[in-house]
DNA sequence: TGCACTCAGTGCAAGGGTGCACTTAGTGTA
DNA sequence: TACACTAAGTGCACCCTTGCACTGAGTGCA
């Protein structure tokens, strides 16, 4: 089990350089309008050698995923806090829904795209690499929204969770889809009144598989 | 023979991390008004190991000297600038007595003997490892004077040069103290116009053997 | 005077950063 | 279409930092 020691400066320092690459990465990201640079220049910025980088990440993709991670990090937070202040569930379909529905519902996911929309730039004249990050970015996501929705309902059927799970983030790619056609990334009231309608699309169309029992 | 090129990461790092460490142990020494701290706050503030401090220099000692060194080396570099604007001399004892005598005429030795000063801190009762840092300073100076005014004169009798060297710097070395019992260690008028003094007295006094031949 | 403690300094092994030569893929141009 | 160039990514060896257990010196106290 993890002791609560202080790390050694080892673990710190390690940290330290994979935190300064991300920093980097988002500096150069700000500066262009999405990921335009070489790894020598991100390792320039980040003042680590470019074989580093590849000893802290697999790829250049690898890097921007996981900035994508962090802006799609509140939909978990979102999750996490939205639990603690209901009761537990009872480890049901219909409890876990309504667990993750509320989430979805109360996440800043236009936001969150919003972010992910300037991390990735510009989508280029097929977009095929940006629509490859960005599922898998929401594919992360969803997994770690399972992880979490397991570990709050333990003793849910854990094909019943990665179902609803996958089914509900896999909609959210879809309702976000429409929503950027419809009126773009757009935060003001309009933007996020056009979300709450395709976001409840969404819902009413998954729930109607998830009634409760009666 | 050494390149122009830039030095590649781990000559920069590692010289990045002695001049880390060198600056940890000034700012100690500066809210300290000594050499007050362990080995552990001064890696502490390099922000390396302890380990690491040990790599970069031999002991603690090694690291006051090193700033001594720093304080020191305007010594030197009033001789480089001093014999760049003098003809070239004939390599006799009498022209290179009148290069470094010049040269230590006009270089700041107060300034340097009050930086030591604060280096090493106020003495302790017995002051002898105050007083042994010291010399070894003063020391490794002339060392490195001596450096100069062979390479400045590379026709010059090799032991004339380190006898002289030798003789003038010692000589420095005993008219601080006097002057620190005379007036203290002043940088005003009163402390400057002192030092000249004592100074003058110790050049005529080795002048008396370095007249030219005629 | 003996003991416990702190701190400087050390040897050696482990870990992470770096250098460098290399392969491969993509791109632009003649 | 072939070639030259750029850039991503890789394997491996080397270097420097770090961890850690250790010794020895100095100090304070009972």
């Amino acid at each position: 089990m993890l002791s609560s020691k202080t790390p050694d400066r080892r673990t710190t320092l390690k940290v330290r350089h994979r935190g300064a690459i991300l920093a980097a990465a988002r500096g150069l990201i700000d500066e262009r309008g999405g990921p335009y640079f070489t790894v020598d220049e991100l390792a320039d910025r980040a003042d680590v050698s470019r074989r580093t980088v590849f000893n802290h990440f697999a790829s250049l993709d690898e890097i921007v995923l996981t900035l994508c991670d962090e802006a799609l990090e509140v939909i978990i937070d979102d999750f996490i806090a939205t639990v603690v202040a209901m009761p537990a569930g009872d480890g049901s379909r219909s409890s876990m829904f309504d667990e993750i529905s509320h989430s979805l519902t109360t996440a800043d996911i236009p936001g969150a795209v919003e972010s992910m929309a300037r991390i990735l730039g510009e989508p280029g004249s097929d977009a095929s690499r940006e629509q490859t990050l960005s599922a898998r970015a929401f594919t992360r996501a969803a997994d770690r929204l399972l992880d979490e929705v397991l570990r709050r309902n333990p003793t849910a059927d854990v094909l019943d969770a990665e179902l609803l799970v996958g089914s509900l983030m896999n909609g959210v790619i879809v309702v976000v889809g429409h929503w950027i056609r419809e009126v773009g990334i757009r935060l003001d009231g309009t933007g996020r009144a056009a979300w709450q309608g395709l976001l409840g699309t969404l819902l009413s169309s998954v729930r109607s598989g998830y009634m409760p029992l009666s």
